[in-house]
DNA sequence: TTGATGTATTCCCATATGGGCATGTAAGGT
DNA sequence: ACCTTACATGCCCATATGGGAATACATCAA
């Protein structure tokens, strides 16, 4: 066992760059493989393969239009991600930052040792 | 080439439940190797090899101590992550769903097929 | 029907990942 | 000095991943 499937979580399947990229053209709106292709500069089966393992975890859906098949972000798909990264948001962000040291004022405890990383 | 080097990569270094798992024990403080190697239920070098990796994208820092490494997260680290999973965020949010149907409001477009995936 | 276009799928390969086990190394204890 | 504890590394293996090329499918055109 090497690895948690590709196919099956969605960490994994976003762990790939190409697959970033194409959410991330997605994101403006549905796009059919080829031109997938041609903004990526990739060959057409390997866009495929990338939409297929993003389908498998629902990262996308894909609708019919003739011989063409567009494809489309389903952005709930990325919760899981960005939930569980958002616990680690206070470690950066300027606003929690803040908001320790109101605490810390209000508790009197020193948070000295906060950025002392 | 196979992917991105996990060791290189946050998403990739992320995208391994372990390392999470890990991440997520050390968001609550300090710990050294022998206590997550307890908690984990994994053995030893197992559990310093995710660690290694942890450390090469930058995800965690150690501190010696005595004969013991201890360790903590190093969250800056994951904001990458965030950003990059942020901008999808209003697919699910209520409150981007919310703002969406004031502005629809304001200039008069419809937004009615916002769910209509 | 025949042919062309747009996608999906299959097969094979090079690579690197994670696990298991053994070993190296450093710090403490006696 | 010697032994034990706490980690880090190295080595080997099974597996699955992504790439490349060829091919199967489906839809539309003539």
């Amino acid at each position: 066992m090497a690895r948690a499937a590709t196919t099956t979580d969605i960490f994994n399947a976003v762990a790939e760059p190409r697959r970033r990229q194409i959410l991330d053209l997605l994101a403006a709106g549905e796009l059919p493989v080829g031109e997938l292709t041609a903004l990526l500069g990739l060959t057409q089966p390997q866009v495929s393969k990338h939409l297929g393992v993003l389908r498998a975890v629902g990262a996308v859906a894909a609708r019919d239009d003739g011989r063409r098949r567009l494809y489309r972000v389903n952005g709930p798909a990325l919760k899981p991600v960005h939930d569980w990264v958002a616990r680690y948001e206070q470690t950066w962000s300027q606003r929690f930052a803040a908001l320790d040291d109101v605490l810390a004022e209000m508790t009197g405890q020193d948070g000295a040792d906060r950025d002392a990383r």
